[in-house]
DNA sequence: ACTTATGATTCTTT
DNA sequence: AAAGAATCATAAGT
């Protein structure tokens, strides 16, 4: 029911109907989604004109226009006005024709053009452009040109609709119409050459072959409707927060650009997926890594809920930038991951590592000379690593210093642990990527499956992102490595770990104000460079440590692995050993779970937390190793989020999107918004209403009645063109649109109205200038 | 053709 | 009303 509904077509006059909403998806979708719902109505062929004026096409369009609304727009003096109006431009332009070029003001001709093109009127559509003068149609009237395309794909002139579309950058806002128009046409210009119809591959194949051209799309990366950037914002609150308050969806709505309704279908259906991942997925594949997206967040259900609740009571909102994107390691499907001794694979690339940083999804994430790759593991030649998608989070860091991201990812997969890094001063960045499938090492280890479900993570508190291993080597959300068979194999323990081939990563945590930072050392004892080490949003930053500063935690017992395997770890931790490294002084915290979680995590045994800032590493300050940084409340202090959305840039709006809407001095959409654009756009021509703007009236005069689909349309674009800005305030009050409805603010409309201002009197001078000249010529 | 990812829908539960 | 579960339909990729 819900507007959104991805099979919705588009509303558009012309009878350009989509076979489903996916398929156009690309591009158009958020206008299915927004003008489906709401302008179901206006998707109906133009209803025969109330009172037909056989003038000429203007008047043909008036009343076709009018005849959208249908007999509220007939009634009254209104109508007779419109009657008269479009007589008068019927005459004018018969007149026109014949003798003056440009008689027709471009606005008038763009008003025809676009109640011609709405009220479904191709043929007359055609032939008001036949008998344009050529000065007309080669102004490069944006209206026009829709026009002609629209003519031209009416009439299977394809060549010509591409020249046309491809000729002239047109405006967001009719972007969705005229891509229909683009692939309709290639659709149906494969069809007649196949003489069959074509499949949805086949549809697929021809979208990719023949790609939008760039005058009708704004090159933003759509998957599955939603825009990359939309979906980023989603995956950033949901870190944050899974189930977020009906103000912080609207806020997530407004900022993506997309439906309330379809902000909670993501939500809900993240929150479902992540739950089972089995069930589709069953194949577990991965992990069931749900996907790649975001895991970061999925973790408990219990957390859930909670998250917000930390982060919600209290501060809990950091507001990271939102935009930061998050750090994935991807692993595709089941893929494991062999890591040659030169590189990783992350995310699907591979990797060198020795020379080349590796990229987590485009972040570099270590950098390791000998080809150490992941949390200061050295991973050998022949082992195989698999990691799972990712939960990362984005971290910022600035100067050196990290600043925490807050995201407060409350769900963390019990695989995960954190992974951080010492940067600066006081916090540190972290980084979490849970790996499904948790990094194995074959031969080394016996692995061990972590399950997710059961548990928390610190991180999750804290906001530092997690990485989760799954196997052998099993680091927890505390920083802490949890090797399952630590008994078997004793070499662990010392610094000099032998597992030839892998190390295990010895981990230091330092955690500072909810942040973990782990130090790891590399086999070979080769040490991080500082850049190496840094990460910078969302990478994860990783220290290495001489060998023999290597500190290891090492379950020794089952009891840990145990309760890691199946509760997850459940509030255990597990652990271990630490080596002491430096000179400086550790500091050992024990962070009972409960304190980094505060979630009432039990720890069955105090983790420990190594603080080793060694000089070795210089991005690791020594403020890190300050005990009070480490103090147990991180979870308390942690959590703070600004509000996410407020580091969106603004961007000016500019009037241009109206001024489609504008010309044509349309108006009326059942629904909303547009009802403010039109008294702004009309001016004293089109009497306002005074309800207008509440409830979009069908008083609004005729004449400018349009269809709202249009008007929604167009909105729904010109909200799309704004998403990226979430603070500018026009966006803002376009914005309004997308929850369909009913949604008119004030602030909506002033702010409209202010843009409007200096059109709306243009305009009304000229529609007042053109009815007096007709007037004359009665 | 088959698989996976994902948005949406429907129905039930809280 | 919101959330969850199950399910559908399509897009995208192999």
């Amino acid at each position: 029911m819900s507007s959104s509904s991805p099979t919705g077509q588009i509303a558009s006059a012309a009878d350009i109907k989509q076979e489903n909403g996916m398929e156009s998806a690309s591009e158009g979708q958020e206008a299915h989604q927004e003008v489906a719902g709401g302008a179901a109505v206006g998707l109906s062929p133009p209803a025969p004109a109330p009172f037909s004026l056989e003038p000429g096409d203007a008047a043909a369009a008036a009343a076709g226009v009018s005849g959208e609304e249908g007999a509220a727009a007939a009634a009254g003096a209104a109508a007779d006005q419109v009657q008269l109006h479009s007589e008068l431009l019927g005459r004018h332009h018969a007149a026109a024709a014949a003798q003056t070029p440009l008689a027709f003001s471009p606005d008038h001709v763009a008003c025809v053009c676009e109640a011609l093109q709405q009220g479904g009127n191709l043929d007359r559509l055609a032939r008001f452009l036949w008998s344009l003068p050529q000065s007309d149609l080669l102004r490069g009237n944006e209206s026009l040109l829709k026009a002609r395309a629209l003519v031209a794909f009416h009439q299977g002139i394809y060549p010509e609709l591409y020249s046309i579309l491809e000729s002239h950058s047109f405006e967001s806002a009719n972007h969705p119409l005229l891509q229909q128009l683009w692939y309709k046409a290639r659709y149906t210009e494969a069809e007649r050459a196949r003489g069959r119809p074509l499949g949805a591959v086949d549809k697929y194949r021809l979208r990719r072959k023949f790609p939008l051209p760039r005058t009708i799309w704004d090159g933003e990366e759509t998957v599955y409707c939603f825009k990359e950037k939309s979906r980023n914002a989603l995956k950033e609150l949901y870190k944050q927060n899974r189930y977020p308050s009906p103000a912080e969806k609207r806020h997530l709505a407004k900022i993506t650009g997309l439906s309330l309704t379809q902000v909670s279908n993501w939500f809900k259906n993240r929150r479902q997926r992540d739950r089972n991942p089995s069930e589709t997925q069953s194949k577990s594949e991965s992990d069931g890594n749900p996907s790649t997206e975001d895991e970061s967040s999925k973790g408990h259900e219990d957390l859930s809920p909670h998250p917000l609740s930390s982060s919600s009571d209290g501060v809990t909102n950091l507001s990271l930038s939102s935009h930061m994107e998050p750090v994935y390691m991807q692993q595709i499907g089941n893929a494991k991951i062999s890591l040659s001794s030169s590189g990783v694979l992350l995310n699907g690339s591979l990797v060198p590592a020795s020379t080349s940083p590796v990229f987590l999804n485009g972040n570099s994430f270590i950098q390791g000379p000998s080809g150490v790759i992941l949390n200061g593991l050295n991973v050998g030649n022949t082992q195989t690593v698999s990691l799972n998608p990712p939960k990362m989070s984005s971290n910022i860091v600035s100067n050196g210093i990290s600043m925490t991201d807050i995201l407060g990812s409350t769900s963390q997969d019990v695989k995960e642990f954190k992974v951080l890094q010492s940067s600066a001063a006081n916090s540190a960045a972290t980084t979490s990527y849970s790996p499904s499938a948790p990094v194995s090492f074959p031969g080394l280890i016996p692995s061990t499956e972590v399950k997710r479900e059961d548990i928390q993570t610190a991180a999750s508190q804290d906001g530092g992102s997690v990485v989760t291993f799954t196997t052998p080597v099993q680091i927890n959300q505390y920083g802490i490595v949890q090797i399952p068979n630590s008994g078997a194999n004793g070499q662990f323990l010392n610094g000099s770990i032998g597992f030839s081939p892998l190390q295990l990563p010895p981990v230091s945590v330092a955690a500072s104000q909810g942040n973990i930072s782990v130090n790891s050392s590399t086999s070979d004892g080769s040490t991080f460079t500082s850049e190496s080490a840094t990460a910078q949003q969302g990478k994860v930053f990783l220290s290495s440590l001489a060998p023999s500063a290597v500190v290891y935690t090492v379950p020794n017992s089952g009891q840990t692995i145990g309760s890691v395997k199946q509760e997850g770890l459940e509030r255990s931790l597990v652990f271990s050993q630490l080596m002491p490294v430096n000179q400086n002084p550790q500091v050992n915290a024990n962070l009972s779970s409960e304190n980094i979680s505060g979630s009432g995590l039990h720890a069955l045994a105090s983790s420990l937390v190594n603080v080793s800032p060694t000089h070795n590493f210089s991005l690791t300050p020594p403020t890190l190793l300050n005990p009070t940084e480490l103090n147990p409340d991180i979870a308390d202090s942690q959590p703070m989020s600004a509000p996410v959305a407020s580091k969106s840039t603004v961007t000016s709006v500019s009037n241009t999107n109206y001024a489609t809407l504008q010309n044509c001095s349309l108006i009326t959409g059942q629904d909303l918004l547009s009802v403010p654009l039109t008294q702004a756009a009309l001016g004293e021509i089109v009497p306002t209403t005074e309800d207008q703007v509440g409830h979009p009236s069908p008083s609004v005069h005729q004449d400018f009645v349009r269809e709202h689909s249009l008007v929604l349309q167009s909105v729904a674009n010109i909200k799309e063109n704004f998403l990226p800005n979430s603070e500018s305030k026009t966006t803002s009050s376009l914005m309004m649109l997308d929850s369909k409805s009913k949604y008119v603010l004030d602030d909506m409309v002033e702010t409209v109205c202010e843009d409007l201002e200096t059109d709306k009197k243009e305009l009304a001078k000229l529609q007042t200038v053109q009815l007096d000249e007709d007037m004359q010529d009665l």
